[in-house]
DNA sequence: GTTTCTGCAAATCTTTTGCAATGGT
DNA sequence: ACCATTGCAAAAGATTTGCAGAAAC
């Protein structure tokens, strides 16, 4: 089968750890990859579709996982649902707004600071793992003070109005 | 009914919120309290138990969502499951290595720091979350160097051996 | 050729929900 | 008395699994 290949470090990846390279595992990292930040499972799968349902929910499910568990996505729980992302070469996280979902990109190195805290005290090493900070935006705030009343679901995953 | 009220500030907390302080939501929170750190819905629904089924399961799945969007407890997602505990006055982390399971308290100054930065740059306020950062402890880099091939699942969440 | 991977549909498991009864306030 | 909360059992939903055929390697 003739496909686009989404990334050669990727696909060398896989095989290096002894998994196969099926056209489904590249549809499904390409749908990762395009999905961008934060795709859902419902994301990923309808872009994997497009073009024909050729892929099951469970291969989804199953790779997804293989993917995690390898490290070449992240899986990331926010406020009520599950996330994937490409594992990228440029580590970031997320600081997210409960109130209006705003989602601020951080780069790594604000976050290594503490990292090389663990490190030197504790011997830990953090791995890269994409971590999203929960709280109030600079907007948010003016309205809220300084705490929040409730926890909510994000957008993404509530069923009905709130 | 007579019951042990765990937490004056916990249960007018509840009351302020305009609701009702009842016995079920008194052992669910004590459960919790007992069960300290990383608690599952099964180990808390199983210490909610003892002394009598006296408590639905349903009540405790509706509990734990409630106190979790009002903050009197938080909830964690840590390699592949949902853990608990008491939203207590000392904020702290956790380090958690992915190997051996070695759980190492962080306490919040630390990542203070980071949070106060956030708030610098972006006005962001973070909201004392309570996080567990994923990693590896110093005992388990030594044999892995400083990449874990692949990310377990906690062993409270396995169901059968790897 | 061997072994992994996929699709399908069934099975499983967890969590949620509707409703009548209970019990805080 | 009023209305939130509970227990029960059923429903819903999401994810997993077994198996036979397809396809990487």
């Amino acid at each position: 089968m003739n496909l686009e290949v989404f990334n050669p470090k990727v696909t060398r990846r896989i095989r290096r750890l002894g998994f196969r390279l099926t056209p489904q595992r590249e549809l499904i990292l390409n749908a990762v990859a395009r999905k961008g930040e934060h795709a859902t499972f419902d994301e990923i799968y309808a872009e994997v579709q497009s073009g024909g349902p050729r892929v099951s929910a469970a291969t989804v499910y199953r790779n997804l996982d293989l993917f995690s568990r390898y490290r070449l996505i992240h899986g990331n729980e926010i406020a009520g649902g599950k996330v994937y992302e490409l594992a990228s070469e440029d580590e970031h996280h997320h600081l997210m707004c409960h109130k209006c979902w705003a989602d601020i990109r951080v780069e790594n190195a604000e976050a290594r600071k503490l990292f090389k805290e663990f490190h030197d005290q504790h011997g830990f090493l953090v791995l890269g793992e994409h971590f999203i900070f929960m709280g109030l935006c600079a907007d948010c705030r003016r309205g809220e003070g300084d705490t929040l009343g409730r926890f909510n679901l994000h957008p993404k995953f509530r069923k009905e109005k709130d």
